[in-house]
DNA sequence: CCAGTTGGATACGGCTTCGTAGCTTATCGA
DNA sequence: TCGATAAGCTACGAAGCCGTATCCAACTGG
């Protein structure tokens, strides 16, 4: 008889399956894009019927924000050097290893299209998490600012950004994430100096 | 009779007809997005049809690096207030005054989708423009930097990049272009301690 | 072990875009 | 003035996604 190719039913059900078909939303998003992700497309890529997908959800969006919401969180750093040049170059290290995740890949394209479909960036904003405050090296300038290691006055809302735009613009420019080296390089001549310690 | 209604034939030809596709499709990306940009949507915008634009591109993305080769060229940048912060700020505002428009906005769409669209975004760099030199604060700073203002020593590929980083993080955070205050305190925080003129 | 739940498959009409074709007609240039 | 060129219009079948309905089968819990 030889039925044949693995017929493997191992239907999934419940959270498996939501958890499968979250993954397959950041995927596709990834892949085709914000203005092409469909419900037929995420099926699809989850190996599922629409149906399943229209249970649960209304819109592809609705089912995104679910998607990143469920998604890992992102590391937080820590400064445990003793030595801010060390802690800066990690806290960016974390930025740089979050940036390559589905879920990050998610976060960005929705903000930066954030003027074609608001209502999805604000949902992320109040339903995910509200990222204004920044969380990469500004955990780090607080805490030595607080022991002492750091004029507080350098901290403000240009000096917080400074290590996060660089490496959002490196990666623009350069079509991948920046390497170690570019990173103490950032954290040497623009970020450091802006703190308060002359460069050369 | 009354055939009725205005009908204004004053039918486009040649270059009157593709600048106003060419326009068409810049607008048209920046409502719709990359990913949905189409051969229709274009021509519905133009008031035209179809077989026009295939008579003359094969598809939006080749029409599309058209227009942008076509539009207005960037302002540039001098150095002519004989005082380095005056032109550095003055270098942030060309850059902010650019980036409404429409063909910014495709250059900015094009370059932050080049994962999705690879080919559209070579084809950008080979037949548009080459701007991984950077064209803003860095013609100022190399001003500075020839007549003695500035230590050449303090020109790297990443000191040249602060100014444009961080009017696009800035951008990205607030989902607006940054005031004039706001191009000054990047100039007073970030971009001059960078240059070693220390804050505060 | 059985009944209720829910995943999975298929199909539907409606809509939009695709790329091409056939045709009319405004406009240009000789 | 008149012929050539090219813009504009309509239509086409193919394809994809939409949102929904229907049916079947696998899994669950009692």
């Amino acid at each position: 008889m030889e039925k044949a190719v693995a017929r493997a039913p191992e239907r999934r059900r419940g959270e498996a399956l939501v958890r499968a078909i979250h993954e397959a939303a950041l995927a596709e998003l990834a892949e085709v894009g914000l203005g092409q992700l469909s419900m037929e497309g995420i099926a699809r890529r989850a190996s599922t019927a629409k149906t399943v997908l229209y249970r649960r959800w209304a819109s592809p969006h609705e089912l995104l924000v679910d998607a990143v919401a469920q998604a890992h969180p992102v590391e937080v750093p820590t400064a445990t050097a003793d030595d801010l040049r060390t802690d800066l170059i990690a806290a960016l290290t974390v930025l740089t290893d979050w940036m390559p995740t589905p879920a990050a890949t998610a976060v960005l394209a929705i903000i930066s299209e954030r003027h074609r479909y608001p209502a999805l960036a604000e949902a992320l904003y109040t339903e995910v998490f509200d990222p204004r405050g920044g969380t990469f090296t500004s955990t780090v300038l607080r805490h030595y600012a607080a022991n002492g290691g750091l004029d507080p006055r350098r901290l403000t809302p240009i000096t917080t950004q400074i290590g996060e735009a660089m490496v959002f613009k490196l990666s623009m420019d350069l079509g991948r994430v920046p390497t170690r080296d570019e990173l103490a390089a950032i954290v040497d001549e623009a970020l450091l100096p802006a703190l308060g310690f002359p460069p050369g």
